[in-house]
DNA sequence: TGTACATCAGTGAACGCGCGTTCACTGATGTAC
DNA sequence: TGTACATCAGTGAACGCGCGTTCACTGATGTAC
């Protein structure tokens, strides 16, 4: 039973949906096409009418993820201040794991080693969402006056990276919340308190 | 044909030490059981006599690898200053892809996303990795003079580690090389130069 | 506008493959006498 | 020390399972006339 156009593209945004959610949440090995396509209210024979392959859909849900994640850093620091938006940010993705919902799931913490033992092309797309975030975070540091806005922003993104990864092998709550805790406070001190900034080039 | 009790041994030494290599450079779901016993000169019904299951080697070659990581480290800086012992540390670290062997490969950078969704017990061992990891650092920045030394250490850690996995990433060397070169420039901006240190509690 | 037909989204069963694990068996080891 | 036997490391085939992918088929859609 073929589906008007408007229906084609509406499935193929819910296969994409489901699977970003589920390859964050359970990993990519782990979530088979089956229950990506039974998430999305299909049958697995249907896949194929929408992505090449399983790379492709990872390779689409990495965008997503990424697309998501930055949409909801947008939202959080709409209008404050460049350095308060860049703690608010931080705090944002360090408490990704503590999150109700996936959408502040990162696809570099969750499935970092993952991505980086698949094809150029997974990489290449898990890079590009690197480098945007990376990218937002120099934005910031940038408007706040920081000297070296690229180089800060990429020591707070490998930290954040790092830190959420390691929080996720914690088996207690509490050692957990430690390592984020750190490095949240590691991220404060690069960063000289907004207002009272001695090392920040401009006010 | 039975063998002796120290060739069991031997035999045992060389299962784990062929999945730590395997695991560390290919990933843990795609090292299989029979490819592991290959490497190791067996085939694979004989895995059942050593291991119970896959998961039990991935514990012991986990804590394998933190082992010999750590034994890599004392090496490299035994009879130099703490300061700069963790300056060789973090360099040698953070160059661990390009380095011939793997020897100082790091389970948390290579298989972190992967190792935070198995059972507790093989989180148990990484995390214990981990926190081994940090008071080696911890214990050369408490040697060299620099304050919270346990935070510090935790900070170079996650940096680090987040650093390599998305070296990891990268498609190309050159972008590889300064995701590293930037870690590397961060920790040293945390770590104020050795012997002329303002920052630092003591001489 | 109405009709005939090609298209193709989606179904559900099947295929082939590799995996972790099991098992009957072999024969050297180590032990009990 | 010598002998008979239980143990068990290792073999190689097989099992069962889940996976990604394929395929013949269905029937609504959209198009050509």
């Amino acid at each position: 039973m073929k589906k008007s156009k408007s229906a084609t593209i509406d499935t193929r945004k819910r296969i994409v949906s489901a699977a970003t959610r589920m390859f964050l949440e359970h990993g990519l090995a782990e979530t088979g096409i089956a229950s990506i396509m039974a998430a999305a209210g299909l049958t697995q024979g249907g896949f194929y009418r929408h992505f090449r392959s399983k790379e492709h859909l990872i390779v689409e849900a990495s965008i997503a993820a990424h697309d998501r994640l930055r949409g909801v850093f947008s939202a959080a620091i709409e209008g404050r201040p460049a350095a308060e938006g860049l703690d608010i940010a931080v705090g944002l993705y360090l408490s990704q794991s503590e999150q109700q919902g996936c959408e502040v799931l990162c696809p570099l913490a969750s499935l970092g080693s993952e991505l980086g033992r698949l094809d150029q092309q997974v990489r290449d797309a898990a890079m590009a969402g690197y480098q945007r975030l990376v990218l937002f975070f120099a934005g910031l540091a940038d408007q706040a006056g920081y000297a070296e806005p690229a180089r800060l922003a990429d020591a707070i993104v490998s930290t954040m990276v790092g830190a959420v990864m390691l929080a996720r092998l914690a088996t207690s709550p509490a050692s957990a919340a430690g390592v984020l805790r750190n490095a949240r406070q590691t991220i404060r001190l690069m960063l000289p308190a907004p207002g009272a900034d001695g090392n920040a080039k401009m006010a």
